[in-house]
Order: structure tokens, then C-alpha cells, then sequence
RNA sequence: GGGGUGGUAGUUAAGUCGGUUAUAACGCCGGCCUGUCACGCCGGAGGCCGCGGGUUCGAGUCCCGUCCACCCCGCCA
């Protein structure tokens, strides 16, 4: 039997040690984190997951009287110092390395006054070492595990394994593991039963593209790897579950981001008998548990009533150019298209083009396709002009994107340093006014496609925050803005002029726009929720359509028959018609969530094992070739040669 | 599918106009050191300059192709 392990037990965290454990004989085991050695005596740090503790090995030291007062030593009747197997752990300590696992038995003893390390928690006291042992001899690591590296990303996953000992690491996946015990403990408390939903389903067209799983028993067929649990969790409803929750893995195989990866954590939410406000308030709740037990804010200091504020997608886009709105800072988009057209035009032909368009009624206000809009740089930020045109490059990466049209605004209101040399004075002064702007101030002009114009300003709208420090490049800053944007459109219209499900297909319309699904299916509105946090969508959701009959208007517009929708959604149709009941959820994507409450920028950074933006996994090599037997047995034939090499 | 940035020692980077033996820091190895904590000091080893082709007397450097990583667009609620 092994002297450590069998007959010395770990008694203690390195981490957790304190003065109050002063005169204690403890057994520590960790990884060798640093290592100074001063000839006849050296220094460790040892590593576990609670933190360090400075284990010192003396070649003078003997044991004095503080020692002897060990009482668990008396009472084990074993002599705590035995100058042979002390030889033996110096003897380990010239020897050790970075990394090395090992454990030790020593006492805990305090440094002296000056020895104090402040910036460690165990910092007063050091492990004087008896006995040592080497667990494991490990090799050179390819880079330190420390807080900050500089180590490229591919290499960090390579040797995830090393890479998750650093402990911003550990803070991560701790805090992961505490938002998951929050979760369920709040939900389950909150009478949401906690079920599960199958990985292997079966294909559906439309939305993310799925992962295939090929059919052993059922030659030439596949499975389909869960995008989603959306289809069952209504099931759920219609089978009389009432509340149903799951933290529940995803597969979409789309391109990947910096913040998307190939499979993914939801926290899946689904209830019965609820309208949007019934979601919000168990949400809200939610994310107040959630703030408290991982120690990210206090949101009651942000929202005494405990309600998020709520804004309409409408709203948001014309405000601030999109569906998920940095509240932390102010610097509002403009709204000009109607000043516009009042004007004609202005004397500017980009913009009278657009207006002709409104007055010939080919473009209708209520649903443009194209508009006039306006960001205001205050003077107080004081940029250059070769800063302003860094912003103006960097919007390039948005498709469609045609240039930027700048009026710095001069004393009197007027413009210079502007290719707007045309406008109307008229025009001039009502977009002064409208902007309320003054001398010094640049005002920055989009007109076009909505889409392009609100992408391009949205992004110099977070580019110009960061850039004047108003909010920080990444990361919460300590300022938290939580935020409901509601009622989106239900559909949008694709290039040929069919409609498409924005959402998805089931998202029940709002009530007093069921009439216009024959007439005019661009204005209809629907029971859907974003919940953004400093920027992010960190979850969606919406009221369900538990109504066969607005259903089948619902599939009219999107041009999907009822033979087509058997196929696509059978089950759930004929799930509808059993007995539905009004229902609805959300679903939170837990990786954003505590990657913006950790404070980090990348998925990768609370994601254990994670995939590089090729969906590859360094360290295991999968995606692999298989062998030709393997093929055979699933009764698939590949025609791609993949590169071995590779 | 498209655009951008990068790839040089274990790691992070420098490398001029194409020219002698490819540098530095950290890490690693050896030696010294009893109060350090990113210990310090002395010495040393370490390179398919991503890969393939081309131009050239000569390529880390120029050209073409390719692979990989990262960031973005499309895509993905």
C-alpha cells in the first residue's frame, strides 16, 4: 500500500490554507507551479484548483517545539520529523520540475512579518516539508500556465489539458458549473420539471443546417442531431407537463464565430398557459439568481422593480440600427427619411432618388426599402480625420456597404469637409436641427438599402463608444443593461418577393394583426422576445401558435402546402389538433451568458473543449477519416477524398 | 462561398533594398546561491524560417499555388 493516498490523505486545498490553520499538519497534493531553489533550501509553489501554497523544503530545518504541540500527531503516536525521509524530499525538491504533480506532508507554519506575500490568499503562511512524494514526472510544458499568455489560441487547444489548469480558466468553468446549479435549482423551485429531449432526431429543412448521423440499421437513412429541442418542448405543453426546463446541448453546423460554436449549451424553457409577461417575470427572476450566485452584479441597484425595461424591435432598429441595443452608452441613430422626403430630396440626388421612390409609392414608410439616416459624432470626441476614416474602412466589411458622407458642422451650421456640396440650405439647417447638433460636431450619413444603412451605423455607433471609452473594447466594464426588445415582424420577404419565417414557423402572430396575414403579411407583428445584455442576444423566444386554423394562414403566406408541411412538421401538427394548449418559452444560450458575465470575449473561454473556426479539435484530430469498413457498415459511400495529411 | 490579418527556436516576437554564421526575451539544460514568490548570477543547447513550386549567381525576404490559425461578411433565430 502507498504510503500517500492509502495512508496520508489529502487534508487540505493548497488554496485554502490560512493562519488560522497555523501549527497544523497537513498533506497537500497539487502541481509544482514554480520552483526557486536557493541551494540548500527551495522554494514551491504548489497548485490545485483552489489556488497556491508556498511548500518549503530546508535542508537545516529540524523541528522544534511549535512542532510538538501538533496534537494529531500525538494522537497517531508517529513521529512527525524523520531525518531519513526528509533527505529523501530534498532530494525530490533539486529534482522537481514545472508541473510535476506531487504531494507533500509538512506543517503549516507562518512565513515571518517580512515574508508576507499580500498578493496570495495563503500569502502569512508556508507547508515546511517532512515527506514528498512524485506522482508524476510530467515533461516540459509547451507554455506556462499562468494568468496572462501570449500563446497563440491553436496551440492553447492543442493542449486544452494544460491550457484549462490557468486559472482565469478555472474561474470560468467554475462559475459555468454555478450558473447550471442556479439554473436548475431556481427553475425546479419555480415548479419547472427538468426533462430530456433526443440528440438524434429526425431532419428538418429550413433553419441551421444540421449534422448528419448515418443509419446502421436502417440502410441509406439519417438522423439529424438536435439543432434545437423547439418541436418536443411543445410536445411537452401538449402533453399536460405544464413547466418544462433543460440545459441541453445543440448542434447547428453553420460557419463559426467568435461566438458561435459548432455544438453549444442552452438553457430550454417551455410553459403553459402564459403570455409574454408570464416569460419575462420567470426570466427576470432568473437572471437576478444568476447575477447573485456567480457574484456578477447586484441587478436589484439597476432594476429596483425587478423588471428589465422592454423595447419594440422597431424601436430598436430606428434608435440604435438593430435588434440588440448597447444600452450602456447613449449616441442615438437619427431617423431622417420622412425630413427627407418633406424636402425632396434636399438637392442631394442620392437621397432625392430615395425620396422620389416614396412619392411615386414604390417604397412605403411603414416598411421601407430604403431610408435616410444619420449617427452623430460629438466634437467632444475630438477625432482626427484619419480616426474618422479608420471607421469609415472598418464598415466596409459590411456587404452592400457603399461609403460613409460625412459634414463636420461648422460655426453657423454649416457644413464642411462634407461631399454634400449640393444641399439645400432649407434641408441643411432642418437636419441641424433634427440632430441638434453644434459647432464642431460630425454628423455621418447613410442612405440606401435599410438593411446595409442600419448595419453600417449600428457598428460606427460601438466602434465610436469604444473608441471615445464609453464603453470598454470588450468585456461589461462593471455596467450591466439588460433589455427586452419585442414584437419583430413575423416574416421577411425574400429577393423574389416570397415570405419567409423570420422566427420560426410556429411564432403565434399578435392578436390584432391575424388580419392583415392575407393582405399585408409585411406588417404583421409577433409574440417574440429577445433579451439583450450589453449587446448580445443572449436568449430569444416567443408565444407559440397553439391555433390550427391561424397555423394554416401562417403556412399560406410562407407558400408551404399541406402536403409539405405534413412531411416537414406532421407530428407536431397533429400534435396541435389533440389539444393544445397556449404556450410559449425561451431558450438562453448559456455559453454567451457566462461568457459575458465571466467578462470575457471569446466562447472559448467557458467552453471546456472547444473547436477552432475550422470545427476542428486540435488536440483530438476529429473530425477523422474512417476506414472503408466502417462506410460499409453505416451503408454510406464517400466521394470526397479527404486529404490524410490533414 | 467571399474579404482581411498572420505562420521564423518549446513560446512570443524582430529580421532593413534579395547578400557573410538568422536575432532577442521568456522557457529548457548545467553550475552557484538559505527567504524567495515572474528569485538572482554565470554558462550552454535549441531552427524543414508552415508546405510545394518558380524567379535569381544567391530567397526567411520577391512571384504563384497550397495548408493551418485568427477576425469579419454571407450563413446561423
Amino acid at each position: 500500500m502507498a504510503r500517500f493516498i492509502d495512508d496520508l490523505q489529502r487534508t487540505h486545498y493548497c488554496g485554502e490554507l490560512r493562519a488560522s490553520d497555523l501549527g497544523k499538519e497537513v498533506v497537500l497534493f497539487g502541481w509544482v507551479a514554480h520552483r526557486r531553489d536557493f541551494g540548500g533550501c527551495v522554494f514551491l509553489d504548489l497548485r490545485d484548483r483552489e489556488g497556491i501554497a508556498q511548500v518549503v523544503f530546508d535542508r537545516t530545518y529540524t523541528p522544534t517545539g511549535e512542532v510538538s504541540r501538533i496534537t494529531a500527531l500525538a494522537a497517531r503516536g508517529e513521529a512527525f520529523w524523520d531525518s531519513t525521509v526528509a533527505d529523501s524530499a530534498q532530494q525530490l525538491a533539486e529534482e522537481v520540475r514545472r508541473e510535476w504533480v506531487i504531494g507533500v506532508r509538512g506543517v503549516v507554519v507562518h512565513r515571518g512579518e517580512k515574508n508576507v506575500n499580500p498578493r496570495l490568499g495563503t500569502g502569512e503562511i508556508e507547508v515546511r516539508v517532512a515527506e514528498a512524494v512524485v506522482f508524476n514526472r510530467a515533461e516540459t510544458p509547451p507554455f506556462s500556465v499562468e494568468d496572462e499568455i501570449a500563446t497563440d489560441e491553436d496551440i492553447r487547444l492543442k493542449y486544452r489539458y494544460i491550457d484549462l489548469r490557468r486559472a482565469p480558466l478555472q474561474r470560468n468553468l467554475r462559475m459555468r458549473h454555478e450558473v447550471n446549479q442556479t439554473v436548475r435549482s431556481y427553475l425546479s423551485d419555480q415548479g419547472a420539471l427538468e426533462l430530456e429531449t433526443p440528440i438524434l432526431c429526425k431532419y428538418t429543412p429550413g433553419g441551421a443546417r444540421n449534422f448528419l448521423v448515418p443509419s446502421r440499421l436502417n440502410a441509406g437513412k439519417f438522423y439529424a442531431l438536435a439543432e434545437s429541442p423547439q418541436l418536443f418542448k411543445q410536445l411537452f405543453m401538449m402533453s399536460g407537463f405544464d413547466k418544462y426546463f433543460q440545459i441541453v446541448k445543440c448542434f447547428r453546423d453553420e460557419d463559426l464565430r467568435l461566438d458561435r460554436q459548432p455544438e453549444f449549451t442552452q438553457i430550454d424553457i417551455e410553459m403553459s398557459f402564459v403570455c409574454q409577461d408570464d416569460i419575462f417575470r420567470l426570466l427576470e427572476g432568473l437572471m437576478f439568481r444568476v447575477f447573485e450566485k456567480t457574484g456578477a452584479a447586484d441587478l436589484k441597484a439597476h432594476y429596483p422593480s425587478g423588471e428589465f425595461p422592454r423595447m419594440s424591435f422597431a424601436e430598436s432598429v430606428r434608435r440604435f440600427g438593430n435588434d440588440k441595443p448597447d444600452l450602456r452608452f447613449g449616441l442615438e441613430l437619427t431617423e431622417l427619411t420622412e425630413l427627407a422626403i418633406a424636402h425632396d430630396g434636399g438637392g442631394l440626388p442620392l437621397v432625392k432618388a430615395i425620396t422620389d421612390s416614396f412619392k411615386s409609392g414604390a417604397y412605403r414608410l411603414e416598411v421601407p426599402a430604403e431610408i435616410v439616416k444619420a449617427f452623430v459624432i460629438p466634437a467632444s470626441a475630438n477625432f482626427s480625420r484619419p480616426q474618422l476614416e479608420a471607421f469609415e474602412k472598418s464598415l466596409r466589411e459590411i456587404k452592400g456597404f457603399k461609403g460613409l458622407a460625412r459634414a463636420k458642422v461648422a460655426d453657423g451650421g454649416a457644413w464642411t469637409q462634407s461631399p454634400l456640396k449640393t444641399v439645400t440650405d432649407e434641408f441643411r439647417l432642418a437636419v441641424n436641427a433634427a440632430l441638434g447638433v453644434s459647432d464642431g460636431d460630425v454628423i455621418c450619413f447613410q442612405f440606401g438599402k435599410t438593411d446595409v444603412v442600419n448595419a453600417a451605423l449600428a457598428k460606427l455607433r460601438l466602434d465610436v463608444g469604444k473608441k471615445m471609452g464609453l464603453i470598454p473594447e470588450s468585456g461589461h466594464g462593471g455596467q450591466w443593461r439588460l433589455l427586452w426588445v419585442v414584437n419583430p415582424p413575423l416574416f421577411e420577404q425574400n429577393e423574389d418577393g416570397t415570405w419567409a419565417a423570420a422566427h420560426h414557423a410556429f411564432t403565434r402572430p399578435v392578436d390584432e394583426h391575424v388580419a392583415l396575414l392575407d393582405s399585408d403579411p409585411a406588417r404583421v407583428l409577433c409574440y417574440r422576445y429577445d433579451l439583450v445584455l450589453n449587446g448580445f442576444e443572449i436568449g430569444g423566444g416567443s408565444i407559440r401558435l397553439h391555433d390550427p386554423d391561424v397555423q394554416q394562414k401562417v403556412f399560406s403566406v410562407l407558400g408551404i402546402h399541406e402536403e409539405s408541411a405534413k412531411n416537414m412538421f406532421g407530428f407536431l401538427l397533429e400534435a396541435l389538433r389533440s389539444g393544445a394548449p397556449p404556450h410559449g418559452g425561451i431558450a438562453i444560450g448559456m455559453d454567451r451568458l457566462t461568457m459575458l458575465l465571466s467578462g470575457g470575449s471569446t466562447l472559448r473561454d467557458v467552453i471546456p473543449f472547444p473547436k477552432t473556426n475550422q470545427g476542428v479539435d486540435t488536440m483530438s484530430g476529429a473530425p477523422v477519416v474512417v476506414a472503408p469498413a466502417q462506410l460499409d457498415e453505416l451503408h454510406v459511400a464517400v466521394a470526397a477524398s479527404a486529404d490524410p495529411a490533414r
